[in-house]
DNA sequence: GTAGTTACTTCCTTTACGGAAGTTACAGAT
DNA sequence: ATCTGTAACTTCCGTAAAGGAAGTAACTAC
């Protein structure tokens, strides 16, 4: 079997249904993916260097932070800056398009607050 | 078959960042998770038998639609009703919780309307 | 030179996904 | 009664993505 072709670089956008809004699909995909809601949301309150964002989102590996960041990147959320000031950094920000995503976070956010009681507590639903 | 030990599903991983907030990430969990967003979209407009969903959310396949909605019922968000009427069925409608989960996908449908402008290029970023 | 920090990358194992096929239940046709 | 078909899932199994430990390069402080 052929097990070293690596597909040109995914094969996980084309898979949208006709039925519904191309649009809201491509969002979904893009949040749809783990830790990208969470990263974007800890960049809301500003810039932060590749140590600080990963401190701040302690629960995402280096492999995956780094990763996610690059497909950030990609899709213009997210605009990485190196200072090579007194030693070399890298600082991610968000880009205007990132900073409107701050909208779907705050509505999630209040939405959370509302219906998600479980700070704790991640078992089974409790009748919302 | 032993059906009651789905509780596995959050277990897996209950690890949050201590840096921001609990229900947002719990939040995210969920929609992070792949086609839940898309589903929970699909039932907006009203409830669907399981077939009727399958085929608007075409891309989704039986095992994972299935298994989806098996989580977001354990979360509250959708209600599986068995119909015996004429012939047996299952449909499947939003709870209150779900319905409320509506405006965050509004909130993604508006920032994706404005964002996203490529609805079959998912390359580099343009604009942003 | 040695140790430490930053920003990643590589390697490898575990977990999740995806599709085909199988299953159970019932209904209509033969 | 058997045969075909639909609905709603479930099982199998191979592939893709996630997670973590360790490695790397550039630089700085000791």
């Amino acid at each position: 079997m052929v097990r070293g072709v690596r597909l040109f670089f995914m094969a996980r956008f084309p898979r949208h249904s006709s039925q519904l809004c191309e649009r809201l699909q491509t969002a979904l995909d893009l949040l749809g993916k783990r830790w990208n809601g969470i990263i974007v949301n800890a960049l809301l309150a500003g810039p932060l260097r590749y140590s600080q964002l990963s401190a701040k989102v302690e629960v995402i590996g280096d492999r995956m932070l780094s990763e996610r960041l690059k497909e950030l990147e990609e899709h213009g959320i997210v605009e990485r800056r190196v200072i090579a000031r007194p030693v070399i950094r890298a600082e991610y920000a968000l880009t205007k398009k990132g900073r409107a995503f701050g909208r779907v976070l705050g509505a999630m956010s209040r939405w959370a607050d509302e219906w998600v009681d479980q700070p704790s507590l991640p078992s089974a639903a409790r009748r919302g």
